[in-house]
Formats: C-alpha cells, sequence, structure tokens
DNA sequence: CATGAATGAGAGTTCATTCAT
DNA sequence: AATGAATGAACTCTCATTCAT
C-alpha cells in the first residue's frame, strides 16, 4: 500500500511553499485563502501555521525563495571575461528562462511592484535592488568600454522586466485576443519566451549601440 | 444649518467613482472594502449598491472609465499628417501625460494584465485592445513606410507601457531605495515623468530605426 | 401575528449588553464565546461588531455600565445629614441590594480584581476608585466626629466588598456543601443577602468603634 | 557539552506544576495555553500530556497542591493549649503569610470561587471544606468559652480570606492608584502583608468580643 | 435618493490534544 | 522519558450584500 510518507518537515514546508507559490501567482495575496493552500497540498491548515507566522508570513517566504533562486540563476551565467554586451544577452535571457521554468513569477512580481513597495516586505525588497545591483554594472560597465550610450539603468531594467513579464502573464490573455479574429492585430500569441526574449534582447543592443 | 448639499445623482455617482479608483489603485480590488470607499467618499454604503450592482460592477466601471478617458486623450493627439515617428511619439507622451495626472491607473492596469485577464472585465478587454490597435496601426505604418524595422508591435507595446507603469508605480519605491545610500545605484529617484517619457520615445526610436 | 419589534438599535445593544453580562459573569471572559452571547440574545453574532469594537470593547461596556449604576445606586441613598454610622450602613446595604438584584456582578469583579488589573480597561478602574472614595469619605468623617478609631479605609472597603462578594457568588457552592451532610458545618446556606448585610454592618461598626 | 540534565521524571513533573502555577494565577486558566508552560518551563509540550491527563487535571493538580500545603502550614501552627483568640491569630497570620510566600494563589482562589465551583474540581472542593471546618471549630471554642460572641461561621470565614486575598492581589493596582494622585486617597499601597494581617486580625477580634 | 440596521458566509488564527519515533 | 510533527475543532472578526424606513 502506498505510505503516505509523513513527519518529514523538510517536505512538507516545501509542498506549503510550492502550492502556496502557485495559488498566490494565480489568485493574488487576498483572494488566496489559507484554506486553499491547505487542501491543494493535501495538509492540515494548522500545520501552515506550524511552519509560518501567518499568511503575510508565508507569502513573504515564497517571494524570498523565488529572488534567491532567480538571482543564483543569473549570477550562475555571468562570467568574467564576458564582454558587455554578452552579459547583458546572459541577463535577460536567464531571467527569460527562469520565468518560463516559473510562470508563476511574473505575475507576483508584477502586482508586488505595483503596490509601490507597500507591502512588500524588507527581505524582498533587498532581494530585488540586488538584482538590479547587477544589471547596474553591466551597463556601466557598458558605457565605460563605449559599447553602450546615454543609459539611464533604472530604465532599462524595468524596460526588461517589464516588457517580459507582461509577455508572459499576458499569454492567455493574447492567446483568447487572437480566437477572437474579429479584429486582426496580431497579439504575438504564438511567439515562445525563447523568441521573445531574444527579439528584446536584440532591441535592446540596438537601442544602446547609437550615441543619439 | 449647513444644508449638506445632498441629492445630486450624478455629483454622487462620480464622487463615489473617484474614491473607488483612488482606494482600488492604492490597495487593490479585494483589499479595498466597499466600507472604505464610502467613508472615503462621505457616502452611505448602501447608496454604492445603488448605484452599482456590486463590488466588481463599480470596479469594472472605474477601470472603464479611465481606459476610455486615456483612449480619447491619445486619439486627439493623434492627427493624420504625422509622420510614423511623430504619431509613436505622441503616443508615448500622451500615455506618460494621462499616468501623470491619475498616478493611480498603471498600478490598476499591471496588476490587472497580472491576473492573465482572468479578472478582467470584458469591456475592459476590449478597451485595451482598441488602445493596442491604435498603436499597432501607427507601427505598421512606420514599417510600410521604411522609418521602422523588424517590428513586433505586441512587443514594443507591452515595451512601451511597462516601463512607463512600472517607472510611475515604484516612484516612492525607488525615492525610499535612494534613502538608503548604502548601495549607491541610482534609481532614478528624481526623474520626472516628461523625462522618462522623453527618454523612452528616444530609445524606441533608436531600436526601431536600424535594421538589425 | 407577533412582529419580531426589529431594528430598534438601542433595544438591539441593550439585548446585547444583558445577555453578554449573564454570559460573562457565569463563564468568565475567556470561556464565553461571541457565538454564545449571539445565540442566547438571538442577534447575528456580526450585529455585536457592529454595535461594539470587539470582545473586550463590549466586555469594557458591560463592566462600566454596572459600575455606573451601582455607584448611582449608593449615591442615591446617601444624605447629607446622615451620621457617619447611617451612611455606612447605607452603603452596605445598597451595594448589598444591587448585588442581590445583579448576582452577576459579584463573580466579575473578584475575577477582574484578581487579575491585578492587567486586564482592566482603564474606565473601569476610575469607575472603581470614586466607589472607594465614596467610602472613603464616610469613614474619614466618621473618624473626625470620634464614631470611628483607627480606620485603614483600603483594608475596610475590601473587607465589605470581599464579605458581600464572595457570600453571594458562593451561594450555589454552599448549598451544595450542606447538601453533603458528611460533615456538619454550617455553611450559611439558607443565609438571605439581606441577613448578611445587616450582620456584616453590625459586625463593621462593632469593629470601628472601640479604641483598639 | 553541557548535559541538560535530563530524565528526571520527579524534577520534570514539578517543574510543570510550578510553571503552571505562576503561569494560571497570572492570566486565569482560559488564557494560560500548554504551550506558554511549555515554553516557560522549557519542557516538551507532549509531555505535559505525559505526566497530566489533560490541562485540567494539570491545574486541578495546581490547586490542590496549594491547597494542602496551606492547610497544613496553619494546622502546624494550631496548639491545644491555644486560647481561641490565639489560635484565630494563628489562624489569620498563617493564612497571610503562606499568600504572601505564594502570592499566585489569592488570585486563584478568588478566580475560582466566582465560578461558583461551576468549574472546581471535586478534590479542591473537598480540600477547602476542610479549611473552613478548622476556622470553624475555633470559633465554635471560642463561642463557647464566652470569648466571642455572635458568631456566623462562613461570613467570619470569608471576612478573612476576602479581605486578605483581595489586599494582596489588587497590590500592584493600588500602588498605580497612587501614583496617580490626582485623587488623593490612601490606597494603603505601602502596606506590608504583615501588617495587613495584624490589622485584620484586631479588627476581627475587637468585632467578635461585644456582644451586640 | 438616502440611511442605519441586519445578515450569512467565510477567513485567519489559535489551541488542546495525539501520533510516530 | 522525551520530542517534533500533525490534527480537528473552535473562535474572533470581516465583509459584501440586503432590508426597512
Amino acid at each position: 500500500m502506498p505510505t503516505k510518507q509523513k513527519r518529514d518537515a523538510k517536505k512538507t514546508k516545501q509542498k506549503i511553499l510550492t502550492y502556496a507559490m502557485s495559488l498566490f501567482s494565480q489568485k493574488g495575496f487576498n483572494a488566496t485563502t489559507v484554506d486553499d493552500i491547505a487542501k491543494a497540498g493535501d495538509v492540515n491548515k494548522a500545520l501552515i501555521y506550524y511552519y509560518f507566522k501567518n499568511k503575510a508570513d508565508l507569502y513573504a517566504n515564497v517571494m524570498s525563495e523565488s529572488l534567491q533562486e532567480i538571482y543564483e540563476n543569473i549570477d550562475a551565467m555571468q562570467s568574467a571575461e564576458d564582454s558587455p554586451t554578452e552579459a547583458l544577452k546572459q541577463f535577460i535571457l536567464s531571467y527569460a528562462t527562469f520565468a518560463d521554468v516559473h510562470p508563476y513569477f511574473p505575475a507576483l512580481l508584477l502586482r508586488e511592484l505595483s503596490y509601490s513597495g507597500s507591502r512588500l516586505p524588507e527581505t524582498m525588497f533587498v532581494d530585488m535592488r540586488r538584482l538590479f545591483a547587477l544589471l547596474s554594472a553591466i551597463l556601466e560597465r557598458g558605457e565605460a568600454s563605449g559599447e553602450f550610450h546615454n543609459v539611464i539603468p533604472m530604465i532599462i531594467h524595468f524596460m526588461i522586466l517589464g516588457t517580459i513579464n507582461l509577455m508572459i502573464t499576458t499569454a492567455p490573455l493574447r492567446l483568447k485576443a487572437a480566437a477572437q479574429a474579429d479584429v486582426n492585430v496580431d497579439t504575438c500569441a504564438e511567439c515562445t519566451v525563447d523568441e521573445i526574449s531574444h527579439y528584446v534582447f536584440e532591441k535592446i543592443k540596438l537601442m544602446l549601440k547609437e550615441e543619439r
């Protein structure tokens, strides 16, 4: 008989985190109930409070885990010998890859930023600055080497993240719009994440190349 | 005695919409209670249900009003004689101006998109497509005329909206980050919406100009 | 048909207070649930939160109402021409009468005092000092006139309240003890509140009369 | 490594009882959680259930232990040759001394009595009657010898216990009231337990001496 | 139009208690 | 004898929504 493999703290905690991620990203913080998470993970509701102080703490942990993972992924792809352009490419592709594998993340990030950080747990705030600092360094290196021109890192940062995140979160929406072919505008419904990220990289490269 | 100037249907309804907008944008749909709105607008709660079917309906009305206004604003600035580049410029600047005047809007839009439209009222969906169709036409015109190259309208659309919306909603966050000067990354804390939108326009122009 | 007489704010609020009093005194603050109170008063639970901020606030209101009533009752029986002894008698009898009519009160008071005021709402604290001040004045008047000797008002105050309150709250207990006649000690099971209060008065009088 | 000196059944059980006493007296039965006790005593929560059937049983044990100890203390001070007056004095002083050393006890006792014994474990009920029987015997002896007059033992019992218990539990309250010197009533804030118990004895003696 | 009163259905959190090791 | 993990049953409080006037 399939023994239900119980009483493994690490596994249980991770299970909660996983299902919480999925639900928070789909329905948002408020619309996701702790009961939902418990049911989804087939875990007793009180157990969630055994591992996390409260719903907000669980949420913070979810975000923190993702941001940490994303940073590590991107950082791992960076290498000292890369040219700024190559580093930028890696940055964009790594982020897109992560977002593709964790499609819940872009929605969470956009939403959290939309609250101006009024709800943002401090830890998340720190993680996000670290990510920005990484890109910032690449861009400054490029400007110093003469590869990039007229760079405002913060704006470039949000241009990259904004575009990729929106393209990913709106995928279902764009598919639906394509179906209703009454208006024939191309919503890029079939575009893959790979295509999107390469396009974004090429465009950003062009935009930074020229002086003017 | 100071008669409270009541019983003016139009004014009351508009008051509700105004305060609803403000609160929805700050706290999101779920976290905003009908009581909040009633209190903020100094309007009896039951009245809200007299004018709107329910909370979701009120929300839809709020979004619809904004999207309509924004479309009209942008459309009004377009003129048939403009070059695609000029038209693009007007599109970007008009949107930015609207977002600057209605700072609540970017947050609402980002959030709504993050839900992949699963919550998006149908009416809003239509309004958004109309806005995209407008930009799409400009871009196609530019490609036809040889001014723009290698255009994927959907991605360019989100690049523009994503960047501007994120820069506006994160303004308080970026200010806060600047205050904590432990890490010296420039968060563009002092940038005005005007500077941002011009920068975005210039960069998008460069990006579309070159063949590849 | 017996119309249920609804939508009378004053009556509803009073009904809640009445049933809350009764339940709090029987089971204590923690063991009384808001559901209990709602069910007892045949009132919707949410209504309780419509009238009172929370359970603690309801409790504070219950206590406050009683203490106010008791003070007024006692104060009404005092007259300027009374001798200190007569005034003392009125104090004791008035308190006992109130406690007899509101048998829930002694339990609440004893319990609240037992928490050293750590839970005591500030308002209650003030009401209690006022009551003590009243007795204190009587005793000082008596000492000045030579009727009373060697008075420590605080101790006398608690001697009176302690005795009467304990005799009232333990009434059921003492009855039960009397039933189990295995040990033949007289628990004063049949004593009326009137007898008790007169006895207490006579004894306190004797105790204060003599010099030492 | 510092071996934590575990696995000593007797010590562990006593530790639980000690911390339970302290917490129950401070916060009451319901407001004290088993977790609180476990944490305070640095004992695993499940262990508490190993030693005691449940929370109520633990509570009963706490009360029982105290009542037994108090009875023994008082009984030990009684001697056959003492006059009733002397015996009464010993009773009062012994009780006060115990209450002074175990300041948690008066609160527990007052609270338990306030529930009219509806929660009182049977064992406690018995212990309390035994204590009363002891005082009762003294008083009857005094009446027989002509030293005391017009005695109702039950009332005298609660007069003594009520006064001393209230004076002890309200000590912090009375101190606080003294600090707010806006109303200048003497709350006996500095009185020691010794002073209080001697005063109570003197007053009770006077009260019982005279015929009427 | 406008309002205060009322309601039902949850949602988050706590806690005594038990299980498995 | 001791422990970390797990559970079910409450409990407080909130909120969208409706009713009666």
